[in-house]
DNA sequence: CTGAAAGCGCTTACAG
DNA sequence: CTGAAAGCGCTTACAG
């Protein structure tokens, strides 16, 4: 591979001269010649800059890795996407991981953890991450910034607004009609799931009684459990918030095996918006939250951080999350 | 940050000696009290490897990058987990990213190409990245492992058996009794589309007609679009081999939207096995293509590759790709 | 068994 | 306007 120094042999100049003409520094008004000497060399030699020298010297790797706690969520679309374009403008690179790879003494672990390569960390890890890597992570210097609700401020976070988007889909569904609307999917987590908080507020504000909420947990499995052990209970109720959309998914085909008619029989809403809401029967109203908002901030703040400058963390109320009305609600029967 | 040469000063070593420690490198016999006192500075002072220092010395990064088209893309799941898995073994990590990012210029693209974090390049990027960058990426001495079906060897590639998936889709069907099959999705590309060769092989064993082939592109859309295409043509199939998944998924909305009964009227084999196939109703029958497989093997090629020793590229044949009966398929009514 | 030294490829004050 | 030199943090022959 073609370096700096055989460049400038080449062109018969100096390294400096060479770096000057590589990073546009200082030496901005050399003679044309010589930029054109160096010019020609680079092409010639098909110079490749080294990556991990550069790092090296600078002192800074500008690349920052977001981990994500399952890779394959349709949520994460969004969330990437903001992430990329925010980092992008940043002239910084972003590399992607997967929670379930940083298992102690995993290869991957040591590249996040060691220094040099990766400036900060984007983390969101659902509560999925061992303690003790989540541990190791935050005694390290480089920092770590989570995107998920936290509601205290020990770590840096930056989060979308969960409890307004549970009272928005319970909301949606009381103004529909519904008095008797449960509470499905999730975590009961520490601090308290906001979306079920949101979805108690809600409840609360209209005078109904919420009933014990159904912590079945994530994906399409969580849904079909929560709707089974609604059936399996004294009263059904006319509707359902679901705490992800993947669990209501699960929840809708779980009731089309169950010949339960949605929404003639029973409204469904979902929390947080994917692609997999259109292409269901009946399609799913979902409330749909500012991913893409999400990792502009979160890149935003981790640069901030990065530069000591002052930071704006917590949740993000602007956009406000959104129902997005499809097919999956109806005033309940009577 | 704590250095080796702090730690040398710490314990009262030489530098070279903190290595040894650190890498298990032959003083492999050193005094026990030498050792003991190394490694008590380490830890007091939190020590951590600078790793684009060692990636610059030791001109390797340990590191492999993943590229594809459609991060989110569930398909993509078990091929992440296989690659995980072999990169693992080999003490690498896995860095992922989405071919979307690799504009010309961007600091994502910038970093693949720089020398020294990179030691390979996975990538499947589904014709859909710029030729131009293909060819920048192409033309630099750190190899690039196609994960998709070429047919030439102008590149390493390795691939699932796209030809006999698309086999197995139209076997099944016909099986089921069906002569009418149409096939949708994907594209017309240089080389034939092997699902589309393998539909071919398998209408002309069974001496049955095979109809043109109605190539709408990926996603969702692509299905809806096969689906109205057919629909306005003169005479509709009974079944429909789709190229995708995600393809299939749509298609069975827009049937549903249609009053068209699936399987009852139309049956429907996707390519390709995700969970939302299951998650649907009706349930999506599929063929099921070892991911996981392509993945160990994409990285035991990159690996060979690197190291220079004889590689094995092209089909995975084993395990052959599998119908996985859900309730998307009924024999034709008559 | 341990240390001094060179060098990976780059950037950046500093001198001329 | 250009060059010589130091140094980022590590690894690895080589000498003792």
């Amino acid at each position: 591979m073609a370096t700096q120094k055989d460049i400038a042999r080449v062109a018969g100049v100096s390294p400096s001269t060479v770096a000057a003409v590589l990073n546009g520094t200082k030496h901005t008004r050399m003679g044309e010649a010589t930029r054109a000497r160096v010019e020609a060399a680079i092409a010639e030699l098909g110079y490749i800059p080294n990556t991990a020298a550069r790092a090296l010297r600078r002192q800074q790797a500008g690349t920052i890795a977001v981990v994500v706690e399952n890779l394959e969520n349709p949520v994460y679309q969004e969330l990437f996407r903001g992430i990329y374009e925010a980092a992008e403008e940043r002239g910084l690179a972003v590399v992607v991981g997967d929670t379930m790879w940083m298992r102690s003494g995993s290869p991957f672990l040591a590249r996040l953890l060691g220094q040099g390569l990766v400036d900060a960390i984007v983390l969101r890890h659902g509560g999925l991450m061992d303690e003790e890597v989540l541990g190791v992570l935050r005694s390290r210097p480089t920092p770590v910034m989570l995107v998920e609700y936290q509601s205290d401020d020990h770590d840096p976070w930056v989060s979308v607004d969960d409890v307004a988007a549970g009272r928005a889909a319970t909301g949606h569904l009381i103004e529909a009609g519904h008095t008797e609307v449960a509470f499905v999917g999730g975590f009961d987590t520490q601090p308290a799931n906001p979306r079920h908080q949101g979805y108690l507020s809600a409840m609360q504000q209209a005078h109904l009684e919420p009933r014990p909420p159904l912590f079945t947990g994530f994906g399409a499995q969580a849904g079909a459990t929560g709707l089974a052990m609604l059936r399996a209970g004294e009263s059904m109720p006319t509707a359902i918030v679901v705490n992800n959309v993947m669990s209501a998914v699960g929840l809708l085909g779980a009731a089309a095996d169950a010949g339960i008619a949605v929404p003639e029989q029973l409204s469904v809403v979902g929390i947080h918006d994917a692609e997999v809401a259109e292409l269901v029967r009946p399609r799913l109203t979902t409330v749909r939250l500012p991913m893409r908002a999400l990792g502009v901030r979160a890149v935003e703040q981790v640069s901030a951080l990065l530069a000591g400058a002052p930071t704006q963390l917590g949740v993000i109320s602007d956009p406000p999350p959104q129902v997005v009305a499809r097919g999956s609600v109806l005033p309940p029967a009577r």
